[in-house]
DNA sequence: TTCTATGCAAAATCTTTGCAATTAG
DNA sequence: CTAATTGCAAAGATTTTGCATAGAA
């Protein structure tokens, strides 16, 4: 429901910014639009050929995320996996961090109030005019768990 | 003083872990030894080559880097740039977190034991066994601040 | 000697750009 | 018609791998 919501919200800031619509862009927004985490470009890629849609270029992917990112639609989010991923911009209520295995790099979204008090006490200390923060707690997920042993105790 | 310190323990647990030694590995130790913050391959490539030392291959450091992050004895830090940085492990009293500044890319190490408390706290609630986390605050660092008017007073 | 470490160059991955053809308004 | 949009292919940037040589134990 928030999902469709957010695609005609951002189908009407792109129309706003004076673009037109195509085919490609409306393609990734609905599909952006139905995520419940972050995304890469090459994620997407794959996402939309196996939904059988015509076939969506990959630069014209990374153009229209470039462009979905300037105009504040998405935001970028490092999991620290050697790709960029994006997840539409949420109100403050959706606000979320990320939890990523490291063995399967598996993306999980958590949230929480103290974190957010922490780090909004924080930013006004800091040497920096802070627009923005970033939070990954890396790790092993429910399934990745189980491989304990690590040969360390020598 | 640390940082040599450091470098010591680095080449230990390389000896121990049944490596030989290596130039190369030894002239990125002690330029990682040296940072204050964390560094990308490619600037510890430049960094090397400014020092007129011998010549460290590209694919020497990456290996060396990979090397030493799985000993633990280096960590990545995603400052969502496109490219790894890795800084060397410290105890938790040195423990960190980054600035990032989106205009000229400065990189600066902050730390706050509150935000450490709930992060902490947090640890133990999420889906994950969790064994490491990132924190980085973007904003725009003193030098670029002035900056202003962000065309949203409309 | 034997196994590790390194350099070089080619390959792989992810992302960006140039250009021509297509399409919306 | 005019300008934005898209696909394709080539170019870029960062990182990884294969292989032969040099070096440590």
């Amino acid at each position: 429901v928030t999902a469709s919501a957010w695609v005609d919200w951002a189908q009407a800031q792109v129309a706003a910014s004076g673009r037109k619509r195509g085919g490609a862009r409306h393609a990734v927004l609905e599909l952006l639009g139905a995520q419940t985490c972050a995304v890469s470009a090459l994620e997407i890629e794959d996402a939309l050929r196996q939904r059988g849609r015509r076939e969506v270029s990959r630069a014209s992917i990374y153009r229209i995320l470039d462009e979905l990112e300037r105009l504040r639609l998405l935001q970028r989010v490092q999991t620290g996996q050697a790709m960029v991923r994006y997840e539409r911009v949420r109100d403050s209520r959706d606000h979320h961090h990320h939890l990523v295995c490291d063995r399967c790099g598996l993306v999980m979204p958590f949230s929480d109030a103290g974190l957010e008090r922490a780090i909004d006490r924080l930013s006004a200390e800091v040497p920096l005019t802070v627009s923005g923060h970033e939070i990954v707690l890396r790790g092993a997920c429910r399934d990745c768990r189980p491989a304990a042993g690590a040969p360390t105790g020598s």
